[in-house]
RNA sequence: GGCGCUUUCGUCUAGCGGCUAGGACACAUGCCUCUCACGCAUGGAACACGGGUUCGAUUCCCGUAGGCGCUACCA
């Protein structure tokens, strides 16, 4: 067989907002296509009209922009193999159903929605297959003219692929192998309603690939039960020539219990699991999103890639360059992964502290701003630079205090709000307090604040030079009960640097502050 | 129920017949230190079970058990 180009797609069902286990798969078919030089084609599957949701192909579009995964062609990134939304190729699709039907491959089905329930009802584990089709009412039961006259006078109806029972079915799996399922338990699987005059997803699905020239299908887990039947599609059409090679990725799972991940688990512990926040159309109900949240595009797709997929090293910190070099897809891992929001927020944290401390003031900024603080990028900037290797503590999914990085510009106020707000009141019972002011302190710090000063040169080295001096020459150790003055409490940065950022004249007043109120 | 996929530290995983079973997150301890940390160092922690095959199985095969998925006129 000649060598194709590679072509790879995405292809979303825009029922609401793109899931993150749907990022990693488009992430996958997006580092696959560019390691190969290949194509990434975006198609919508809106073959469900009942489950359309206004926006959601919006959302998902713009969630890609932020992730910076890009596409080579699709719905609104134009190409030459258009439509790319399956609602606006009808005409195409009924086409091939037809080549079906005149090559005796599928067949029209009659037999309503509710007929079928009541026949599941009757009989146990009833199934539309060799066995059962020729007691149905269908065009394998029912003569031309019959099949016409229904049709003419306007009842709906279905197309079913005929399946032939009893052949072993391979499929050739990157991932996982050989795998073989036996036709006779696959159903004669509805391609096409006439009700909407649309393809169901397996018969649009084929087709499409065929049509767009794929060559891999890369895909979720939960598609490997139908992976034989669209093989059986693509011969039906004469099309095994050009079959795509698939390959079925483990599906990402609940971080605690069993269970596929859902929005819901999200919820519950306190992560997103959608890229962008989404406001439902229906019912007004917002959903969390990573950027929301405080991620770095390149955290989260750098996380991503790692669950169900590793270079073979100990190499975990990729960019998505790298990442496309690295790429194996016979090196992805064949069992779910639980999804794991901490070690998300270590990368993130990773991030965060790797780019330039000046990058955080738009994100600090409306930290700030929300409780009601402006503050110049430059202090922002100098704050983050004093700040951003502290811990802060958070309760996890099982309610226990928790201690981690500072993993969003949001965990910033907690542990900085002493930079733009002065003590105060002190806890008597802060052990931290207890501990470091002593009868003596006060009398410490009007000695400290005399040296303080006389300080011209407040900067944190220009005081340092000066004071040190002085804490040999007196032994004293005043930074602690010094920085129950400034900060109020056993945390912060090194004295001199939040003195020099704090200036002369507020470091003094609060210092005065501390003396007059703990004496 | 049927069919399929899957099973290494708590979690993500490396391993592709012979290793003291490696790394990362998380956890614990120590060093550093003006607080809390960061960082660095150290530590505890795993091959689901039972049969084979083999001189030798974490690794290959078969069962069992667990997990996951599919079983729609949804994708």
């Amino acid at each position: 067989m000649e060598q194709r180009k590679v072509r790879v797609r995405f292809a979303p069902s825009p029922t609401g907002p793109l899931h993150i286990g749907g990022v990693r798969t488009a992430l996958y078919n997006y580092l696959f296509a560019k390691q190969h030089g290949g194509d990434l084609i975006f198609r919508i599957e809106d073959t469900d009209s009942g489950r359309f949701v206004p926006g959601a192909e919006e959302y998902i579009i713009e969630s890609f922009r932020w992730l910076g995964i890009t596409f080579d062609e699709g719905v609104s990134f134009g190409g030459a193999h258009g439509p790319y939304r399956q609602s606006e190729r009808r005409d195409i699709y009924k086409k091939y159903v037809k080549q079906l039907l005149d090559t005796d491959k599928a067949y029209i089905a009659f037999d309503t929605p509710e007929e079928l329930d009541q026949k599941r009802a009757e009989v146990e584990n009833f199934q539309y297959d060799a066995s059962t089709r020729f007691s149905m009412r269908n065009s394998l039961t029912l003569s031309q003219e019959e099949v016409d006259a229904l049709i003419a006078s306007g009842h709906q109806y279905v197309v079913r692929f005929k399946i032939e029972p009893g052949e072993d079915v391979h499929v050739d799996d990157i991932i996982r192998g050989d795998v073989k399922i036996n036709s006779s338990i696959l159903d004669d699987k509805v391609l096409y309603k006439s009700a909407d005059e649309l393809p169901t997803y397996h018969l649009a699905n084929i087709v499409d690939d065929h049509l767009m020239e794929v060559t891999h299908v890369i895909r979720g887990e939960e598609w490997l039960p139908s992976a034989p039947l669209h093989v059986l599609l693509y011969r039906a059409f004469g099309w095994a020539d050009t079959m795509p090679r698939f390959a079925h990725l483990p599906l990402l799972l609940k971080p605690v219990g069993n269970g596929k991940l859902s929005k819901r688990d999200g919820d519950k512990l306190g992560f997103p699991v959608f890229p962008l926040e989404w406001h439902d159309p229906k019912s007004g109900e917002i959903s969390s999103g990573y950027r929301e949240k405080g991620y770095l595009p390149q955290a989260v797709v750098n996380f991503l890639a790692l669950l169900g997929w590793n270079p073979g090293n100990d190499q975990e910190m990729m960019s998505l360059e790298e990442m496309v070099k690295l790429f194996d897809l016979s090196k992805c891992s064949k069992n779910g992964a639980k999804f794991d929001y901490v070690k998300a927020a270590w990368f993130n944290h990773q991030y965060l502290v790797q780019q330039p401390d000046a990058d955080w003031a738009p994100a600090f900024g409306k930290v700030l701003a929300a409780q009601g603080i402006e503050a110049t990028d430059e202090q922002m900037t100098e704050v983050v630079r004093l700040m951003k290797t502290k811990v802060i503590e958070y309760v996890d999914g099982q309610g226990n205090k928790k201690k981690r990085n500072i993993s969003f510009a949001s965990d910033l106020w907690p542990l900085t709000r002493f930079f733009f707000v002065a003590p105060t009141e002190f806890d008597a019972e802060d052990k931290f307090i207890k501990k470091n002011w002593k009868e003596t302190s006060a009398d410490e710090m009007r000695q400290l604040m005399q040296v303080l000063e006389g300080i011209d040169d407040f900067s944190a080295e220009g005081q340092k030079a000066v004071v040190d001096p002085w804490t040999e020459q007196t032994e004293l150790r005043p930074w602690n009960a010094w920085r129950i003055c400034l900060v109020g409490a056993g945390q912060g940065p090194d004295m001199y640097e939040l003195a020099a950022f704090l200036g002369k004249e507020e470091t003094l007043r609060r210092m005065q502050f501390a003396i007059d109120t703990l004496g």
